[in-house]
RNA sequence: GUGCCCAUAGUUCAAUGGCGGAACGCCUGACUGUGGAUCAGGAGGUUGUGGGUUCAACCCCCACUGGGCACC
């Protein structure tokens, strides 16, 4: 078995990457796709149905888990593997983003950040060492660190937030104790290049077993969110996985790998699924349009999905339309795989060198609609 | 059989003589380190039918059709 957090680069291809990272729940094959499980469960979907439609690893939430039903909890049923029942690889976010994008109410200063609950409105507080304190009780076997994710338009504030997303970094890597939790730094700095490369150097220069980008895919564009992959690649140790956080959609994902991107989680595919939108290779579509009705196509012809082996568009149609749960879960099994299955298959094109052409030929006939 | 009431968008209802609206439903779209939340847009009407009064009728009058209630 090789070394705890060692990740070994197995074959490059440019500059996409495919690897294996040790965890102490198993050995983690990059690039991988990560479904989100926010609440301890990925939603309507269960953890054999995660492993039957390939999932290796599952992401869980520091700030959720925290609020409900608490860490502690969490801790006396054996842990988040325990608690959840997922017995692969896991990795927590530490609650930064969540208590800017969610929480009714916030205050940063240098220490940390007091917020209120969305649940509840009650009043708490984190700083990097009680973010740490909280993953170690939950025990993910990728633990993220404590950081700021700001408005990435806003120049002036996101200079003074990775200052603080820094020393934040430094007293994360300090609070832990676990020694089979890896940590990972985070990179930040908006959309500003500059502001990027200072992040990475920065971060880079503490020891981490891994490293992420933060801050992406909350609203800018797909170019810029190219140009600062492009530029923060070449700064990022190649002996260390890349985890691009929030990411994404498939053709975020064929470009992030692109771009040396090697672990990937995102809400998109099980929240669409929940709203009847539905991946094909030619795009996305919506199960719900009227046109469906009688269709006795799969969503997708070639897809191996239980859900695609199975059953018709007019049947999923229809338990949309009578808003029946087997809906979400049967278009999420299928939304799934259809990401876990793409990034497969680019580890696949990878070790073979025709990474760029498998590129290029879903990019061409992915019908995205953001640009 | 007699009397009274009612009939407006797919549905439930507004509009009382002066540009026919709302909610829900329906049809589309959005959603990126998750609020199964939500948001945005769109279509949809010979105002039950036929007459009449009026410059002008969903609105007033008459008949008819259909439905409801009460009494025989």
């Amino acid at each position: 078995m090789p070394e705890l957090f060692s990740f070994n680069l197995i074959h490059s291809d440019e500059h996409a990457r495919a690897g294996a990272f040790q965890t102490a729940h198993g050995l983690l094959q990059t690039p991988v796709f990560a479904p989100v499980g926010t609440q301890a469960t990925v939603k309507a979907v269960t953890p054999a149905q995660l492993i039957e439609l390939g999932a290796t690893l599952v992401l869980s939430n520091t700030y959720h888990l925290y609020l409900r039903p608490g860490a502690e909890l969490v801790a006396e049923m054996g842990g988040l593997h325990q608690f959840m029942q997922w017995q692969g690889p896991m990795l927590t976010d530490s609650g930064g983003f969540q208590v800017f994008s969610l929480a009714a109410s916030r205050k940063v200063d240098a220490e940390g950040v007091t917020f209120k609950s969305h649940i509840d409105g009650s009043q708490h507080r984190f700083t990097p060492e009680k973010a740490i304190a909280i993953e170690e009780l939950l025990g993910a076997d990728i633990i993220m660190a404590f950081d700021e994710c700001s408005d990435p338009d806003d120049r002036s504030y996101v200079e003074k937030s990775i200052e603080r997303t820094h020393v934040w970094a430094e007293r994360c890597l300090k609070a832990k104790t676990r020694p089979d939790q890896a940590l990972f730094g985070i990179v930040q700095g908006g959309i500003y290049p500059d502001l990027r490369e200072k992040s990475a150097r920065f971060i880079t220069g503490l020891d981490f077993p891994g490293y992420a980008i933060g801050g992406l895919s909350v609203g800018e564009t797909k170019t810029q969110m190219h140009e600062i992959l492009d530029m923060v690649d070449p700064l990022l140790p190649v002996n260390k996985p890349r985890y691009l956080m929030g990411v994404g959609s498939p053709e975020d994902l064929i470009n992030g790998i692109r771009r040396g991107v090697d672990i990937f989680d995102c809400v998109l595919p099980t929240r669409l699924a929940r709203h009847a939108s539905a991946f094909t290779s030619q795009g996305r579509i919506n199960m719900m349009n009227a046109g469906f009705a009688h269709d006795t196509e799969p969503i997708e012809k070639m897809c191996g999905c239980y859900t695609c082996t199975t059953f018709t568009r007019a049947y999923l149609r229809h338990l949309i339309v009578a808003k029946e749960m087997l809906a979400s879960t049967l278009i999420s099994i299928h939304n799934l795989y259809f990401l876990v299955h793409l990034v497969q298959q680019a580890r696949q094109a990878i070790m073979e060198d025709r990474f760029q052409p498998f590129a290029d030929e879903f990019l061409a006939h992915y019908n995205t609609k953001r640009k």
